[in-house]
This record gives structure tokens, sequence and C-alpha cells, in this order.
DNA sequence: TCCTGGGGATGACAGATGTCATACCCGCAC
DNA sequence: GTGCGGGTATGACATCTGTCATCCCCAGGA
């Protein structure tokens, strides 16, 4: 009997998804998590096989839950389960030891499927087109300054309002999203943005 | 027996939320899309007594297809299930004739809970938290030419770009994007777009 | 030691954005 | 006929954004 986690913020999403997986002979759902900063105490606490993450929760993301994960329970095997294919989602969580990496877009018999092979061969299960995208896309080119400066600058924040809140002056943040803005070739900080999250470097 | 239809663009989780259907006796999922522009046609075809819409999918949104199913199947119940309880989003789909709103936070139960109220008792089912926000949030202040650039806007796309596309004078976009901006009550376009997007009117 | 990369800052400047005033057109309701 | 709302446009102008040059610091590797 192979013991799941199942990291999902969605209710609806994560309780039918662990319906699905219950009704498989071989899996038991022992454990739901509704935020990422609770899945390393949950995994712990019911000795789970596999742990089934989300990657945009609240608390932490999918990603940095598994990192934790491979720190502090290096047995436990990681699937991640989510939205978007984003290449740098998929380098990330590979990175960070990931065993899996399912978009929701696929069957759900891919769900079970995977479980199963993770934890009973031992096998990493990548969609072999996703996996050429994020190859082919290279890493994300911007650096973690960059990155906290664009991510801030997202939804409409001005550069002063950017600098007071990262303790650097304005002619900084320019300088920062200048940057993002060439290396993600956009033509402003919206298409950087977008760009940068399409990727999965945001 | 109440025949259901499911349009939810992610195989996954529409397949999952189908299973988590299916177990309820009284209930049989008939018909799964995973476009909102098949809604119409697949509901006709498999005589479904509700269908349960998600809002954000390729071909047309759950509310469009909504309006549609009001207009060519007006005894078919519908039921939208979607991520983000938005004011705009609701007030919509309620003015489109939806006969409940869900969001995926909810628990499972409220599936199945809100499909027999609304095809056993007539009833309209909506969160009375949701609804107290979107009365309070008043409607959409924009004017269907205003949401047309501002959505233009959304990415990065520049002025001269907006103009070519929507054919509008460069002037005349950099007006709709003052206008929007000031109703939305937001600093530039970027935070006009997010605010718009939040409360569900773009 | 030198070089590179990342982090940070200042200053100058061109171009894009956003605001406001003004004007015109059309359709609809009273 | 008048007024209102929505759509469209021009022009002037202030401010914000983005680019580039230049400089400084630190850490790590060859």
């Amino acid at each position: 009997m192979i013991r799941v986690l199942l990291a999902e913020d969605q209710s609806m999403v994560r309780e039918a998804l662990a319906t699905l997986l219950g009704l498989e002979e071989d899996i038991d759902v022992v454990a739901q998590v509704a935020r990422g900063d609770e899945v390393v105490a949950a995994a712990r606490e019911h000795a789970v096989d596999v742990a089934l993450l989300d990657i945009e929760m609240p608390g932490l993301t999918g990603i940095d839950a598994a990192a934790l994960l491979r720190k502090e329970l290096p047995q436990v095997k990681v699937v991640i389960v989510t939205t978007f294919g984003r290449p740098g989602y998929l380098r990330r969580a590979m990175e960070q030891g990931a065993d899996a990496f399912l978009v929701k877009d696929a069957p759900a018999a891919q769900l079970a499927d995977a479980v199963r092979r993770v934890v009973l061969r031992g096998e990493k299960v990548i969609d072999p087109t996703l996996a050429a995208a994020a190859l082919a896309e290279g890493a994300d080119p911007l650096t973690a300054r960059e990155r906290d400066v664009l991510r801030a600058a997202a939804d409409g924040a001005v550069n002063s309002e950017i600098a007071r809140a990262l303790h650097l002056s304005e002619g900084t943040v320019r300088n920062y999203l200048s940057t993002a803005i060439q290396k993600t070739r956009a033509r402003n900080r919206s298409e950087a943005v977008r760009i940068a999250r399409e990727k999965g470097w945001l």
C-alpha cells in the first residue's frame, strides 16, 4: 500500500484528487494539506511514501516544499502536480529533487501511474515534450535580485515604492528592471513579467 | 438520477471531479468537455439536467456558455465552479442566469449538495460572503471599450500596438487607459489590470 | 593578482505614459 | 429639440520609465 500526502490549496480539487486516488487498490491518501509550509510536518507525521505537491500554494511553493522534503525526509518521493508546465518550474522542481512532474492537463490515469512508477520502481516521470521544452529554453537568466525587483513590479508598483520595499535607491530599481527587461527580451516591465511568468522564472 | 455535464479544461481536475460526483448514488456525469464552446452541443446531445462550468476555459468562458445555455436550453441548470470568487464573475454569472456559484476553495461536499439543490429544489446557491462582497463592490464601472483597451494592455502591449489592434488612434488609447486607470483607482495600467482582474471585470 | 559576476548607486537623457481640455458623432430617452 | 452616455480624436504638457555610462564593493576562482 503506497502512502500518499496531497498538498493542494483548493479544497474541492484536493478532495476530488484524493477520492480518485483512493479508488486505487494499492494507494492510500493518508494526509492532505492546503499550504506548502505544512508539507514536511504532515509527511513526517503520516510516514508517507510520496508527496503530491501543487506548486502555487500559500505558505511555501510546492518546489520549495520539495527541497525541504529532500533535506529532512530524503526517502519520501516527490511528484509535482501543476497547472502550468512552465520550463522554469520543471527545471527548478527537478533541481530540488522532484521525482515526477505532471500537469493538470494530463489525463487523470497518469497520476496513479506516476505514483507507482516513482515509488515502486524508482523512476523519474516527466512528459518528454515538457522536458524537451525546458532543456531548449535554457536556464533562468535573471539574478536573484533582478527577480526580486521584477516580482515587486509585477502588479503595478511604481519605482519609488519598489525602492522603499527592497531598500534600494530608485535608480537601482530602474537599473534592475532595465536589465530584466533586456534579459527577457521584453519591451517594458509588464511584458518582462509576463514572459518570466510563462517561463516559470518568477 | 441527475444527469450532469462537466466543463473544465484541466483533464486531471475534470476527471477527478467526475469521479467524485460519480460516487453519488443519485448523480451521473454523462458528459465532459474541455472547452466553453462545446458546452451547448454536449448539453443538448446528452440531455443533461445541469451543467457544471469552470469560468476560465478556451473557446468560451463558463459565464458566456451559461448565457448560451439559458438561451438555447433554458431548462438546463447552471452551476459555476471557479478558482476565483471575484465579485464581477459572480455578478455576471448570475446576470447570465447561473443557478449556483461555487469556488474551488469550498469543500468537495458542497458540489453534490449544490447540484441537488438547484436541480431538485430549484434553489439558487451562493456563498453569502461572496454575495455580500459582490453586492458591496458595485457594478463594473468600465465601458466595453475601456475593457477592450485595458485587456489589450494587460500583458505589456505598447500604445501604438494597441491602437493598431483595435483600430484606434494612439491618443484615444491613452484616453481610454487614463479613464480605466481612474475608474479602478489605480496609478498605472498594470495596477488597473490587476484591480480589474481581481474584481472579475476583465 | 586579476578577472568575473553579482549587488548597489548616481546622473543625463530620450521616449513612453498618463492627464486634461476640447471637439465631434451617434443613438436613445424624455 | 435637448441632454446624456459612449465612442473617437487632437494637442499640450508633466511625469514616469527605460537606457546607458560610469563608479564602487565584495567574493570566488584561476
